[in-house]
DNA sequence: TCGCGGCTCGGGCAAATTTCCCAGGCCGGA
DNA sequence: TCCGGCCTGGGAAATTTGCCCGAGCCGCGA
């Protein structure tokens, strides 16, 4: 804490569009306090990053190809469960944010918020406090009230996950092969997440999946 | 073009996050000859935006919640079809270049670009070049080489029909029924579509008639 | 007029996937 | 401790896919 007081607050930037990275590393760095000491553009990169420098605090935008971010989350807890991640994306789905968290992510900010309210938050975060951003924080409120909830409440996290790649374009295998599982696995998981969300068509399920903000069409 | 190299070159930032913005807007600031003069943040404010400051280029991410950016370029090129519109998106697909390019844009780079490639494409087109970036030119020349192509134009009226059954959602067995087909008919026609389009999942199918227009989500 | 090519429609058959059902390990709560 | 949930995968039958084939229809140019 004291050395965080002292030297600022060192940030590992996680993104997988090199400009996006660029402007991030800007707009944080004429903070002052704030420093970029290094980037990365896809999962397994953030966690080799995060064991050379650990950073204060880690900022991922967790839709990138290849290996999920949640995955990443998950990986870089279980080095030092003391790290601090702040998830910084387009999505602003409920499910993806319970997610998020419960991977163990300390703040959730959309893209779609002032540059302040992600400042504030890597501060917060800093400070081992939790943060989100306020049409985050309405998306919670909203879905603790619906008794019904969405279609995607009942799937877990794992579940969340692999439709997201599927509802991306991922064949079968390249799911698998991304977040380590067998083929068998994951086609299980396809049937399970159809039954679960009463989709009866791979259309069906992307559909859902869009309409929900898990993927973008 | 002689005012435009006294002064430099003006653009207009249109993306729906506004951190993202300010990242664009300093990384672009940063060159010298490239000067923000306006921002927005959705297809009608864009389109505000460039009658009051009729800027060099605009530099558009088609991706933006409500009004398509397809849309919003065709409302500029009509207004004055001297615009330079460089979209920079995080897409890729061979169809969504052409509808851009199609629609009035004078160049395309992914975000995934390295920074300096934004620059460059917004001096090319600037000058009244076309300009892309390399990943892009890829997925076109990948395109244009393989025998069928990979867009919908090449579909006959029966798969396009077919293709958007699929797409909003129905089974093959309901399909059939609905068109008075064989439920074997049916399926043969989604494995060509499949591979008339280059479609290697049905997940990519759903996107790309999504992406086409030819169902709603 | 004839042939050529494209679209439409479907059969066939091996290979792959989907659909269910099941089980073990793990973990958190009653 | 036991129960219930999630995660992980095996197994086997049912279905679909991938790819080849032929037939009928229609327009178009020689």
């Amino acid at each position: 804490m004291s050395e965080v007081a002292a030297t600022g607050i060192s940030v590992l930037l996680v993104d997988d569009h090199p400009i996006v990275r660029q402007g991030y590393r800007r707009v944080l760095e004429s903070q002052g306090d704030l420093h970029v000491v290094a980037e990365a553009d896809n999962a397994a990169d953030a966690y080799g990053a995060f064991k050379t420098h650990d950073p204060d605090v880690v900022v991922m935008d967790i839709s990138m190809p290849g290996a999920s971010g949640l995955e990443a989350i998950r990986n870089i807890r279980a080095r030092n469960p003391r790290a601090r991640i702040l998830v910084f994306t387009m999505h602003n789905e409920a499910v993806l944010v319970k997610a998020a968290f419960s991977a163990g992510a300390s703040g959730f900010v959309t893209k779609s918020s002032a540059p302040s309210a992600v400042v504030n938050a890597i501060r917060s975060i800093a400070r081992g406090e939790r943060a989100m951003s306020d049409d985050i924080a309405h998306v919670l409120a909203e879905d603790s009230l619906s008794p019904a909830g969405s279609a995607l409440d009942q799937l877990g996290e794992r579940e969340i996950e692999i439709l997201q790649q599927f509802a991306g374009g991922a064949t079968t295998e390249e799911i698998a092969a991304h977040l380590n599982l067998s083929v068998k696995t994951v086609q299980n998981y396809h049937y399970l997440i159809k039954t679960k969300t009463g989709a009866r068509t791979d259309a069906q399920l992307v559909r859902l999946a869009a309409t929900c903000g898990l993927t973008r069409i």
